[in-house]
DNA sequence: ATGGCGGATCTTATCCGA
């Protein structure tokens, strides 16, 4: 018995909606958590992937930016959302599922991006970033917070040196500044989340999640970042087993995501 | 040149992402 769930940023759920059914059918997670799906709630392509065998869904929607939902071929249980910084974005979306080793609330994020400059006196953006990360900091530090969960999802950042095609040429840009890697390390270490990418797949080795659109081959540049993950705290990273990032997708269709799925096994 | 692209919507222009 184990379980799969998988992490996508898909840059608009509705234009990609048929490459989203195919990595259903081929790779078959039991969970899915989808970023920036651009849609509202009742725009959500619901019926189109109860057909796929996906029937069950948590959909947090808005209007044409950001927006998050999980698919999930399992009920999920009472599934929750919560806003972030005021702002009435739609960022996170949660629910439980029944997993082989018990009950487990999965987190879907979708960390704001951060704009251009690394400041937060002139770039209300990246203020809005660190405001978020600090207010999940104070979520994870309440003491109703489970102890048995599993957060996923489009942080934005891309923490080591190897998650970034060039350490020393992104230290300034946004992504990979110290300030965000410092204040995600330090998020990390608040419930002791263990990165189950990297468990799999070690630091050591150079991984990304997302080229993006502008590089003219992004195969051949290869200039990509790790700003998707997936962290579970120590109990449920115990039972992860492996994990895949499906590099491959970057090239799927005429039109691809400019992110990649991440699928992590469990039990 | 990673960012000379690609989404959605305010559509033939504009805002946003990273």
């Amino acid at each position: 018995m184990s379980i799969s769930v998988a992490t996508w940023n898909i840059n608009s759920v509705r234009l990609r909606l048929p490459m989203v059914q195919e990595f259903l059918a081929n790779h078959q997670p039991d969970v899915l958590c989808l970023q920036e799906i651009k849609c509202q709630n009742d725009q959500f392509p619901a019926k189109a992937f109860a057909e796929s065998g996906y029937q069950y869904h948590a959909v947090n929607g808005q209007k044409s930016y950001h927006g998050v939902a999980i698919v999930s071929r399992l009920p999920l249980l009472e599934s929750d959302t919560r806003e972030f910084c005021k702002m009435g974005d739609a960022r996170h979306v949660s629910a439980i599922v029944e997993a082989p080793f018990g009950k487990t609330r999965i987190h879907n994020f979708y960390i704001p991006a951060g704009g251009d400059e690394a400041n937060i006196e002139i770039n209300p953006k990246f203020k809005h970033k660190m405001d978020f990360l600090s207010e999940l900091q104070d979520w994870f530090d309440e003491d109703d917070f489970d102890n048995e969960q599993i957060i996923v999802g489009d942080f934005n950042i891309a923490p080591h040196e190897n998650d970034v095609w060039s350490h020393k040429q992104l230290l300034k840009v946004v992504s990979h500044t110290p300030l965000e890697t410092d204040t995600l390390n330090a998020l990390q270490a608040r419930r002791n989340w263990v990165d189950v990418v990297r468990k799999h797949i070690p630091h050591e080795e150079r991984l990304y999640s997302w080229w993006s659109y502008r590089s003219k081959d992004w195969n051949a540049s290869n200039k990509g970042r790790r700003l998707d993950h997936i962290w579970a705290t120590p109990d449920i990273a115990g039972h992860s087993s492996q994990t895949v990032v499906l590099r491959d997708a970057r090239g799927w269709g005429l039109k691809p995501s400019d992110h990649v799925p991440i699928i992590s096994h469990f039990g």
